[in-house]
Order: C-alpha cells, then structure tokens, then sequence
DNA sequence: CCAGACTTGTGGACACTGTCCACATGGTTA
DNA sequence: TAACCATGTGGACAGTGTCCACAAGTCTGG
C-alpha cells in the first residue's frame, strides 16, 4: 500500500529538479570539504535518489563536479558584484573607481577566506575564463576588467598602461586568496592576515599609479 | 622452493627502505596526477610490498600525503635554488640582486607550469611555513625573504618598505603559477602565457621600486 | 486515441579504494 | 636461548564510481 503510494509520488518530481537538486547538493559538499567532497552517491542521497539516477543528467561523477564548479565560480562573481555595488560614487570619480577596484579584491579574497571549499572547487575545474560567462553575466575576470576601465576613465591608469593590467592585478589577488584561503598562511592570526590583505592591496596600487 | 627464496627476499630490505620507497612513488604519481593520485594501494604496488604494509610508516593514506607533500615542496624551494644559484653577480650588485629576484620568481612559475601535478600537491596540505624547513633547508618563503633582504643591501629597495614586502610579492608569483599552472590560463598559448609572466614581474618591479 | 518511442528512476553487480584485525617471521636484546 | 619488537602478510569490510538490464511514467505520430 505504502509502496504504491511513494511509488507514484516517485514522478512528482518538476522537470530537471534532479539535476539543480544534485548541484545543490555538490555544492554544499564542496563548502565544507572541497571539491573532493563532491561525492555522487552522497549527493544523489540528499536529494533522495538512487545513485544511478545520477547517471541520466551526467555522463559521469567529473561532469557533475564540472557543473558544480561553475556554479561556485559564479558564487563568487555575484560577491564581487556585490562588493562593487555597495561603493557609491559616479562613473569616472577616482575616488569611488580605487574604491570599486579595492571592493572587488577584498570580495575576492574575503571569499576565499570565508569559504575555502568553494573557493578550491571554483578553480578545480579549469573552465574558459572569458570576461563574460555564457548566460551574459560577468565573470570575476569581467569585473575585474571593468574596474580598470573605470580606472581609465577616471584618469588613475594612464591609457598606456592599461593593456594586460588584469593579469598581474589578478594574480596578486588570487594568490592572496589561495595562500591565505587554504594555503600556508591559512592559520595566520586575523590581524596579521588583515595586515598582509592591506600590504597586497597597497602595492596593487602602487603598480597602478606608477 | 621458489617460495622459501622470495620469502627470505622480502626481509633483504634496507631499513626505511619501504617508507621512502612509498614517498617516491607517491611523488610519481602526484607528478602525473596531483594530490589525488596519490593513492595508497598504487604506492604499494609501486614499491613491491602488500597495502597494509603502509601501515607500519604511516598512520593513514593522509599522513604519506603529507610527506609527498613536503617532498614536492623541497623540490619547488630546489629549483629556485637553482634559479638563483645561476645568476652571476656578487651579492650587493643592484643588477644581480633584481636578477636573483628575478630567477627566483621565475623558478617558482616555471615549477608550478612544467609540473603542475607537484605544484597542486606541494601546496595540497598545509604546512607550517617558515623561513627554513626542519631539515636546515631555505623554504621557498625562505628564498624570497634573501632575495629582498639583498635587494636592500643594493640599495635597491628602501629599507623603510621592506618589512612585510614578501606577501604582496609572494601573493603575485603564487597567483600567477597557480593561474597559468592549473588554473583558467593553463591552456593560453605559450607566447601569451609569457607576456603574462613579464608583465608580472614588471608590476613588481614597478612595486619594489616605488 | 492509442501504440510505440523516449526519458528518467530502480535494482543488482563489479572493481577499486582506505582501513582494520589476526597472524607470521626475522632481527635484537636481556 | 627466550622473549620482544618491528615489519610484512592474508583476509575482510564498508564506501565509491560505474555498468547493465529493467520498469514506469510521458510524449508523439498515425
């Protein structure tokens, strides 16, 4: 009796829920433990499935981590979106354009800080890392180049330095996030860590200003 | 017969013959695989001996990660050694002292590019970072900090700017080898993946001279 | 409107992994 | 020489990714 019935509850499922229910799942995995904590048959046993299911909406567990990985990298565009959102101050004040660049970088790094198992599975899946993602919105790469357009714009960055400004930028904050992040410098008392936060970022702006 | 002579065989090991056996293979295989190929059964095998043979040198699989771990790491602090052991110029020389920063930097990206799967393990778990390993050995942290304390004895860097310079500097190298080793710019072609190191290293040399 | 095709979930199986236990065996020491 | 200790063995177990055959809904063309 109570077979029939949870047997035609098993249908009951909206389209694709399986699917999101199993990158939800990975995802949370991957807050706590890191990308290898992304495992299938865990996940597939929080949303209340077979293990097999898995199977009909990825071709094998790597394509899983794959979309959970996406969706971790886009966890930490919206927290520099949002980082960048909360500065006020036209366009072109340049002012509120170091602010906006700064904004984005502690977003960056305070992501890794909060969040290190998401911040390990966002770069575990070496994905195309154009400005801007499929769906059209901005990738931490996008955000970054805005800022330093903005930094144009507002006469900070001389037009001749501007090209491939992004990548040294990016480097020194994305290994200010991994060292501090997971790295070697993960157990680093709060201030020391915040004064090393304070070092990085002060010479980014020195190289800018150069 | 062929028993008795393989039997009596198994004890003709070298003392501690098997643990670093063990390290060894796990090295070649964290060499092809990263961290995650470690794994303890293939390390056995490698070395010839029965899985629960590990067991007698390592509490768990986690603990012979540990010292792959540190084995990667001597061999990043290595080749930097080497970097700098090449550059000519006694110590003092402004040109030579920014050269040795230089090689030293460029030993660390070129690691983490030509051996990525040792890069990821090196930095896979934790350690304490200081300046010197246990063993008397500079740590790659180890290596920068001489290299900036040179850099002042030339007069290069004002000796006002040098306390804590090694963490943006640090933060810079070590982003752009995890960028360009693993990372979203691992597969950019070499040509571009070049012009990124340059301008890296001009960024902090840009920095340093402030 | 209904038969077949397609999609999605199930059940059972396999090889592989890390790890535990009891046991054997050789070298060392009292 | 007898007891001990370090080290390797053999067998077992749970957990994992993945494959195959099957079932039960859902959709579609005649």
């Amino acid at each position: 009796m109570g077979v029939t019935a949870e047997e035609t509850e098993r249908r009951r499922r909206p389209r694709g829920a399986v699917r999101e229910g199993l990158v939800a799942a990975g995802l949370e995995l991957a807050r706590t433990g890191g990308p290898d904590a992304v495992v299938l048959r865990e996940a597939t046993r929080m949303v209340g499935v077979v293990p097999n299911a898995a199977y009909r909406h990825f071709a094998d567990r790597d394509e899983l981590l794959a979309a959970v990985c996406a969706a971790a990298m886009r966890e930490l565009a919206a927290r520099m979106a949002t980082g960048a959102g909360r500065v006020r101050g036209k366009h072109g004040d340049p002012a509120a354009a170091g602010r906006r660049l700064r904004a984005i970088g502690t977003a960056y790094v305070t992501f890794a800080r909060e969040e290190p198992g998401l911040f390990a599975t966002a770069f575990a899946v070496p994905q195309q890392h154009a400005y801007d993602a499929p769906d059209g919105e901005r990738t931490p790469l996008g955000h970054l180049r805005a800022a330093l357009d903005e930094l144009v714009d507002a006469g900070v960055l001389r037009q001749e330095r501007r090209e491939g400004m992004e990548y040294p930028i990016w480097s020194s904050v994305h290994g200010l996030a991994s060292l501090v992040g997971q790295g070697p410098l993960r157990d680093v008392p709060d201030a020391t860590r915040r004064r090393f936060e304070e070092l990085t970022f002060a010479f980014i702006g020195d190289g800018l200003t150069h």
